[in-house]
DNA sequence: TCTATATTTCAACAGTTGTTGAGTAATTGA
DNA sequence: TCAATTACTCAACAACTGTTGAAATATAGA
Protein backbone atom coordinates (compact mmCIF):
# COMPACT_ATOMS: atom_id res chain seq x y z
CA UNK A 1 0.00 0.00 0.00
CA UNK A 2 1.18 3.51 -1.04
CA UNK A 3 1.29 6.30 1.57
CA UNK A 4 -0.60 8.73 -0.57
CA UNK A 5 -3.52 6.60 -0.51
CA UNK A 6 -2.92 5.91 3.38
CA UNK A 7 -3.33 9.99 3.92
CA UNK A 8 -6.24 9.76 1.61
CA UNK A 9 -8.03 7.30 3.74
CA UNK A 10 -6.81 9.03 6.66
CA UNK A 11 -7.77 12.26 5.66
CA UNK A 12 -11.58 10.60 4.53
CA UNK A 13 -12.09 9.41 7.98
CA UNK A 14 -10.93 12.50 9.86
CA UNK A 15 -14.73 14.13 9.44
CA UNK A 16 -17.61 13.22 12.40
CA UNK A 17 -20.05 12.64 9.50
CA UNK A 18 -17.80 10.62 7.41
CA UNK A 19 -17.03 8.41 10.58
CA UNK A 20 -20.62 8.38 11.24
CA UNK A 21 -20.90 6.79 7.91
CA UNK A 22 -18.53 4.10 8.42
CA UNK A 23 -20.44 3.14 11.89
CA UNK A 24 -23.23 2.88 9.85
CA UNK A 25 -22.32 1.04 6.99
CA UNK A 26 -20.22 -1.26 9.24
CA UNK A 27 -23.59 -3.07 11.14
CA UNK A 28 -24.97 -4.35 7.64
CA UNK A 29 -24.96 -6.90 5.91
CA UNK A 30 -22.73 -7.65 2.89
CA UNK A 31 -25.47 -5.68 0.93
CA UNK A 32 -24.58 -2.39 2.51
CA UNK A 33 -27.02 0.42 2.60
CA UNK A 34 -28.30 2.67 0.07
CA UNK A 35 -27.70 6.43 -0.23
CA UNK A 36 -31.23 7.36 0.73
CA UNK A 37 -31.16 5.17 4.06
CA UNK A 38 -28.00 6.44 4.60
CA UNK A 39 -29.32 9.91 4.60
CA UNK A 40 -32.31 9.52 6.27
CA UNK A 41 -30.42 7.46 9.23
CA UNK A 42 -27.76 10.80 9.83
CA UNK A 43 -30.39 13.17 8.73
CA UNK A 44 -28.27 14.94 5.67
CA UNK A 45 -29.49 16.17 2.89
CA UNK A 46 -28.62 14.04 -0.14
CA UNK A 47 -26.11 16.31 -2.06
CA UNK A 48 -24.46 16.63 1.39
CA UNK A 49 -24.66 12.96 1.47
CA UNK A 50 -22.92 12.32 -1.93
CA UNK A 51 -20.23 15.03 -1.22
CA UNK A 52 -18.83 12.68 1.42
CA UNK A 53 -19.63 9.06 0.09
CA UNK A 54 -17.90 10.31 -2.62
CA UNK A 55 -14.67 10.93 -0.13
CA UNK A 56 -15.28 8.02 1.10
CA UNK A 57 -14.89 5.85 -2.36
CA UNK A 58 -12.14 7.78 -3.72
CA UNK A 59 -9.95 7.36 -0.65
CA UNK A 60 -11.08 3.54 -1.47
CA UNK A 61 -12.98 2.66 2.04
CA UNK A 62 -16.00 1.90 0.61
CA UNK A 63 -17.13 0.44 -2.88
CA UNK A 64 -20.75 0.96 -4.76
CA UNK A 65 -23.04 -0.90 -6.48
CA UNK A 66 -25.95 0.44 -8.18
CA UNK A 67 -29.12 -1.77 -7.93
CA UNK A 68 -32.12 -0.03 -10.06
CA UNK A 69 -32.38 3.48 -8.93
CA UNK A 70 -30.67 2.71 -5.78
CA UNK A 71 -26.70 2.84 -4.96
CA UNK A 72 -25.54 0.58 -2.09
CA UNK A 73 -22.90 1.61 -0.03
CA UNK A 74 -20.68 -1.03 2.03
CA UNK A 75 -17.45 -1.19 3.77
CA UNK A 76 -13.86 -2.16 1.93
CA UNK A 77 -12.69 -4.08 4.87
CA UNK A 78 -9.75 -5.26 3.03
CA UNK A 79 -8.67 -1.73 2.48
CA UNK A 80 -9.34 -0.46 5.84
CA UNK A 81 -7.37 -2.93 7.18
CA UNK A 82 -4.39 -2.35 5.07
CA UNK A 83 -4.84 1.27 5.70
CA UNK A 84 -4.49 0.62 9.79
CA UNK A 85 -1.75 -2.13 9.06
CA UNK A 86 0.33 0.71 7.34
CA UNK A 87 0.10 3.20 9.87
CA UNK A 88 0.53 1.22 12.78
CA UNK A 89 3.23 -1.68 10.87
CA UNK A 90 5.26 1.06 8.47
CA UNK A 91 4.90 4.10 10.45
CA UNK A 92 4.43 3.23 14.24
CA UNK A 93 7.09 0.48 14.39
CA UNK A 94 4.83 -2.60 14.96
CA UNK A 95 5.33 -1.63 18.97
CA UNK A 96 3.64 -4.15 21.22
CA UNK A 97 2.36 -0.89 23.76
CA UNK A 98 0.80 0.74 20.42
CA UNK A 99 -1.03 -2.75 19.06
CA UNK A 100 -2.00 -3.69 22.89
CA UNK A 101 -4.17 -0.76 23.43
CA UNK A 102 -5.42 -1.00 20.13
CA UNK A 103 -6.41 -4.46 20.14
CA UNK A 104 -7.76 -3.66 23.91
CA UNK A 105 -5.46 -6.18 25.43
CA UNK A 106 -3.79 -3.42 27.78
CA UNK A 107 -6.05 -4.73 30.43
CA UNK A 108 -5.41 -8.35 30.24
CA UNK A 109 -1.48 -8.40 30.66
CA UNK A 110 1.05 -6.92 33.00
CA UNK A 111 1.74 -2.92 33.01
CA UNK A 112 5.69 -3.21 31.91
CA UNK A 113 5.28 -3.08 28.59
CA UNK A 114 6.51 -6.50 28.64
CA UNK A 115 3.65 -8.09 26.82
CA UNK A 116 3.31 -10.05 24.14
CA UNK A 117 4.99 -9.33 20.57
CA UNK A 118 4.19 -7.60 17.47
CA UNK A 119 3.33 -10.15 14.96
CA UNK A 120 4.94 -11.31 11.44
CA UNK B 1 -11.97 8.26 24.53
CA UNK B 2 -14.10 10.40 22.68
CA UNK B 3 -14.62 10.67 18.75
CA UNK B 4 -13.56 14.40 18.67
CA UNK B 5 -10.16 13.81 20.47
CA UNK B 6 -10.18 10.70 17.74
CA UNK B 7 -10.96 13.02 14.66
CA UNK B 8 -8.60 15.53 15.50
CA UNK B 9 -5.93 12.79 15.65
CA UNK B 10 -6.47 11.35 12.20
CA UNK B 11 -6.73 14.94 11.11
CA UNK B 12 -3.33 15.41 12.21
CA UNK B 13 -2.00 11.92 10.89
CA UNK B 14 -2.95 12.41 7.26
CA UNK B 15 -0.39 15.10 6.11
CA UNK B 16 2.94 13.48 4.59
CA UNK B 17 5.63 15.50 6.59
CA UNK B 18 3.22 14.39 10.13
CA UNK B 19 3.66 10.97 9.31
CA UNK B 20 6.99 11.66 8.43
CA UNK B 21 7.27 12.76 11.24
CA UNK B 22 5.90 10.18 13.17
CA UNK B 23 7.76 7.60 11.43
CA UNK B 24 11.13 9.15 12.32
CA UNK B 25 9.65 8.98 15.94
CA UNK B 26 8.85 5.71 16.20
CA UNK B 27 12.79 4.75 15.76
CA UNK B 28 14.14 6.79 18.95
CA UNK B 29 14.44 5.54 22.34
CA UNK B 30 12.03 6.83 25.48
CA UNK B 31 14.12 10.06 25.03
CA UNK B 32 12.70 10.58 21.44
CA UNK B 33 14.43 13.31 19.31
CA UNK B 34 14.83 17.57 19.58
CA UNK B 35 13.27 19.73 17.23
CA UNK B 36 16.70 20.55 15.28
CA UNK B 37 17.35 17.12 14.54
CA UNK B 38 13.88 16.40 13.47
CA UNK B 39 14.19 19.50 10.90
CA UNK B 40 17.34 18.45 9.79
CA UNK B 41 16.45 14.74 9.17
CA UNK B 42 13.63 15.59 7.44
CA UNK B 43 14.67 19.07 5.76
CA UNK B 44 12.10 21.04 6.92
CA UNK B 45 12.28 24.62 7.81
CA UNK B 46 12.44 25.58 11.79
CA UNK B 47 9.08 27.34 11.06
CA UNK B 48 6.98 24.61 9.43
CA UNK B 49 8.59 21.68 11.37
CA UNK B 50 6.92 23.72 14.52
CA UNK B 51 3.55 24.36 12.87
CA UNK B 52 3.36 20.26 12.35
CA UNK B 53 4.86 19.57 15.68
CA UNK B 54 2.06 21.94 17.29
CA UNK B 55 -0.55 20.06 15.38
CA UNK B 56 0.61 16.46 16.20
CA UNK B 57 1.28 17.43 20.10
CA UNK B 58 -2.69 19.54 20.06
CA UNK B 59 -3.89 16.11 18.88
CA UNK B 60 -2.81 14.20 21.41
CA UNK B 61 0.00 12.23 19.41
CA UNK B 62 3.02 13.37 20.90
CA UNK B 63 4.79 15.07 24.34
CA UNK B 64 7.05 17.37 24.75
CA UNK B 65 9.59 17.77 27.08
CA UNK B 66 12.72 20.81 27.24
CA UNK B 67 16.30 19.99 28.23
CA UNK B 68 17.98 22.89 28.12
CA UNK B 69 17.79 25.01 24.79
CA UNK B 70 15.68 22.13 23.16
CA UNK B 71 12.68 20.30 23.44
CA UNK B 72 12.83 16.89 22.65
CA UNK B 73 9.64 15.22 21.30
CA UNK B 74 8.55 11.67 21.77
CA UNK B 75 5.16 9.79 20.42
CA UNK B 76 2.62 8.97 22.99
CA UNK B 77 1.70 5.49 22.40
CA UNK B 78 -1.06 4.62 24.67
CA UNK B 79 -2.83 7.95 22.79
CA UNK B 80 -1.98 6.58 19.16
CA UNK B 81 -3.16 2.95 20.06
CA UNK B 82 -6.22 4.34 21.81
CA UNK B 83 -7.00 5.90 18.40
CA UNK B 84 -6.75 3.58 16.53
CA UNK B 85 -8.58 1.43 19.05
CA UNK B 86 -11.52 3.24 18.64
CA UNK B 87 -12.22 3.56 15.06
CA UNK B 88 -11.46 -0.45 14.78
CA UNK B 89 -13.53 -1.33 17.74
CA UNK B 90 -16.43 1.77 18.51
CA UNK B 91 -16.54 2.69 14.23
CA UNK B 92 -15.43 -0.72 11.96
CA UNK B 93 -17.41 -3.14 14.34
CA UNK B 94 -14.22 -5.26 15.38
CA UNK B 95 -14.87 -7.17 12.51
CA UNK B 96 -12.36 -9.74 11.87
CA UNK B 97 -11.64 -9.08 8.46
CA UNK B 98 -9.58 -5.88 9.45
CA UNK B 99 -8.17 -6.72 12.37
CA UNK B 100 -6.49 -9.77 10.43
CA UNK B 101 -5.47 -7.72 7.95
CA UNK B 102 -4.51 -4.80 10.09
CA UNK B 103 -2.73 -7.33 11.61
CA UNK B 104 -1.31 -8.62 8.97
CA UNK B 105 -2.48 -11.78 9.79
CA UNK B 106 -4.43 -12.70 6.67
CA UNK B 107 -1.40 -14.31 5.16
CA UNK B 108 -1.35 -16.72 7.66
CA UNK B 109 -4.95 -17.72 7.75
CA UNK B 110 -7.28 -19.41 5.04
CA UNK B 111 -9.23 -16.79 2.89
CA UNK B 112 -13.05 -17.59 3.86
CA UNK B 113 -13.24 -14.94 6.49
CA UNK B 114 -13.46 -17.12 9.29
CA UNK B 115 -10.34 -16.54 11.08
CA UNK B 116 -9.91 -15.25 14.56
CA UNK B 117 -12.18 -13.52 16.63
CA UNK B 118 -12.07 -10.60 17.73
CA UNK B 119 -10.49 -10.22 21.42
CA UNK B 120 -12.24 -8.58 23.66
C1' DT C 1 -43.67 8.99 -23.50
C1' DC C 2 -44.50 11.17 -19.06
C1' DT C 3 -43.93 11.39 -14.18
C1' DA C 4 -41.91 10.20 -9.91
C1' DT C 5 -37.93 8.64 -7.41
C1' DA C 6 -32.97 8.29 -6.32
C1' DT C 7 -28.68 10.16 -6.67
C1' DT C 8 -25.05 13.15 -8.41
C1' DT C 9 -23.13 17.50 -10.13
C1' DC C 10 -22.44 22.31 -10.06
C1' DA C 11 -21.54 27.17 -8.56
C1' DA C 12 -21.08 30.30 -4.90
C1' DC C 13 -19.58 31.17 -0.61
C1' DA C 14 -17.37 30.79 4.03
C1' DG C 15 -14.12 28.63 6.76
C1' DT C 16 -9.85 26.03 7.47
C1' DT C 17 -5.15 24.54 6.47
C1' DG C 18 -0.34 24.94 5.03
C1' DT C 19 3.76 27.71 3.51
C1' DT C 20 6.92 31.38 3.80
C1' DG C 21 9.92 34.62 5.90
C1' DA C 22 10.51 37.99 9.49
C1' DG C 23 10.46 38.73 14.17
C1' DT C 24 10.33 37.12 19.12
C1' DA C 25 11.38 34.42 23.33
C1' DA C 26 14.09 31.21 26.16
C1' DT C 27 18.41 29.25 27.36
C1' DT C 28 23.43 28.70 27.55
C1' DG C 29 28.14 29.96 28.01
C1' DA C 30 31.79 33.51 27.36
C1' DT D 1 25.68 41.39 30.24
C1' DC D 2 26.32 39.96 25.53
C1' DA D 3 26.24 36.92 21.63
C1' DA D 4 24.96 32.50 19.91
C1' DT D 5 21.75 28.81 19.71
C1' DT D 6 17.25 26.76 19.68
C1' DA D 7 12.57 26.91 19.07
C1' DC D 8 8.18 29.38 18.66
C1' DT D 9 4.82 33.00 16.95
C1' DC D 10 2.88 35.96 13.68
C1' DA D 11 0.96 38.00 9.31
C1' DA D 12 0.14 37.45 4.55
C1' DC D 13 -1.10 34.68 1.11
C1' DA D 14 -2.57 30.59 -1.69
C1' DA D 15 -4.88 26.31 -1.70
C1' DC D 16 -8.15 23.19 -0.07
C1' DT D 17 -12.56 21.69 2.26
C1' DG D 18 -17.41 21.68 3.42
C1' DT D 19 -22.23 23.55 3.00
C1' DT D 20 -26.18 25.02 0.55
C1' DG D 21 -29.73 24.89 -2.86
C1' DA D 22 -30.69 24.52 -7.72
C1' DA D 23 -30.10 21.83 -11.77
C1' DA D 24 -28.94 17.61 -14.12
C1' DT D 25 -28.77 12.54 -14.75
C1' DA D 26 -30.44 7.76 -14.37
C1' DT D 27 -33.91 4.47 -13.56
C1' DA D 28 -38.60 2.50 -12.89
C1' DG D 29 -43.32 2.15 -13.64
C1' DA D 30 -47.87 3.95 -15.43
Amino acid sequence: MEQSRVLAALSALAHDVRLEIVRTLCCQGPDGLCAGKIAHQLGLSASALSFHLSALTAAGLLVSTRQGRQVHYRLDNDQIGAVFGFVLNDCCGAQPAIRDRCLRLDHLDDQSGKSNTWPG
